[in-house]
DNA sequence: ATTATTTTTTACTGAGCAGTACAGAAAATG
DNA sequence: CATTTTCTGTACTGCTCAGTAAAAAATAAT
């Protein structure tokens, strides 16, 4: 006994994303919001509730797609650890390099501003980065199982430690172009291991 | 032939600073900037010309005291490298874990915001990357001539990936009351010297 | 077809925004 | 003490904001 919605939410998600990463929470405007996903106010404040709700939905998408790919990319064995872990860093640096906004990655840029500084938004970031943690360290442990690896620092470690410089090295690509700079930081981190 | 101004510029500037600090440039609004600074409408604006150009002064002032006082810190040779550098980072965890605010660190924030991605914002947290990143390139210079710190990698990697290892720490700081976490991306940032 | 239910569209709301205009107050110069 | 110049406070501007109200349209079940 319903009508059913002429918009498919996860793509109406995807838009909203799309402005969020932009432009961040406080920038973006309700209007925005409609213009980009094609919806009306009603339909979107019907659907989605407030402006933040859509936000939380946004950086929830996030964390499903494109850090889950990343994830799903490290534990993918389609070469040695050290090759996947470079691939990593390197492919973020010309992904970062290359896009003219210096949008960086969204749960940095939702961890980082004060919006998202506590409640629902905080929980959100800080599970994608214990997945990423997780990931990390248990590519480090497979690493030292096949002898590719041999520090004997802690595992867990080891990965947070990467995680730390990896996020520092999307932070610094925000206000940099000099590749050399963030090369160096691969170079560290991957000497690290 | 001129009135004095009856406030302290600097004064103002540290006012205004510790609002963006906890707020983020979006989020604050010149009302809060009038409150906080003590300020009319009026004199705010004569004197600064505008929210934007405030909120440069703000980085800047930052830059000059916070984030200078941080590197003076590393160049004082209180300790050694190790400890200096060690110091540095649990410090930090002390402060943000502490700040119940969890505002972090103001470079960082402006770096991350939409409003500090290119112009003169950008600039200004840039060059205070490049403050720190000397600091700890001469530090660990320093630490090699001693014969305290043994690694054979360029002096500037090092530096570099050590400075952003503890970006991501501050930025993990925000999302997270881990302190183990973070105490072990210390260790291994420690660990790569 | 009629009815019930939901979505969509449109117009609207009150509040708050960054920035401005201007009158009056306060100092420095002569 | 008068004049000039700057600063300060207040009131105001036009605009945009997030969110809402309600009518119109579309579907599904009866």
């Amino acid at each position: 006994m319903s009508r059913p919605r002429e918009f498919d939410d996860q793509a109406v998600i995807d838009a909203a994303m799309a402005v969020f990463w932009e432009k961040g929470y406080e920038a973006t405007t309700t209007q925005d919001l409609c213009t980009r996903t094609g919806l009306g106010r009603g339909s979107l404040y019907n659907a989605f509730g407030s402006k933040h709700r859509l936000y939380e939905e946004a950086v929830r998408r996030y964390g499903s797609t494109l850090a889950q790919a990343q994830v799903a990319m490290l534990a993918d064995p389609g070469g040695s650890v050290r090759e996947r872990l470079r691939d990593l860093l390197l492919g973020m640096i010309d992904l970062d390099l290359a896009d003219p906004g210096r949008r960086g990655c969204l749960a940095l840029n939702a961890a980082t501003e004060p919006s998202g500084r506590g409640g629902m938004v905080a929980d959100l970031v800080h599970r994608q980065f214990v997945d990423l943690e997780q990931a990390l360290c248990h590519l480090i442990t497979i690493g030292r199982a096949t002898g590719e690896l041999t520090g004997d620092r802690p595992a867990l470690q080891v990965a947070r430690t990467f995680q730390s410089t990896y996020y520092g090295l999307r932070t610094l690509a925000k206000v940099t172009d000099d590749r050399d700079a963030l090369l160096d930081v691969v170079e560290g981190a991957l000497a690290a291991l």
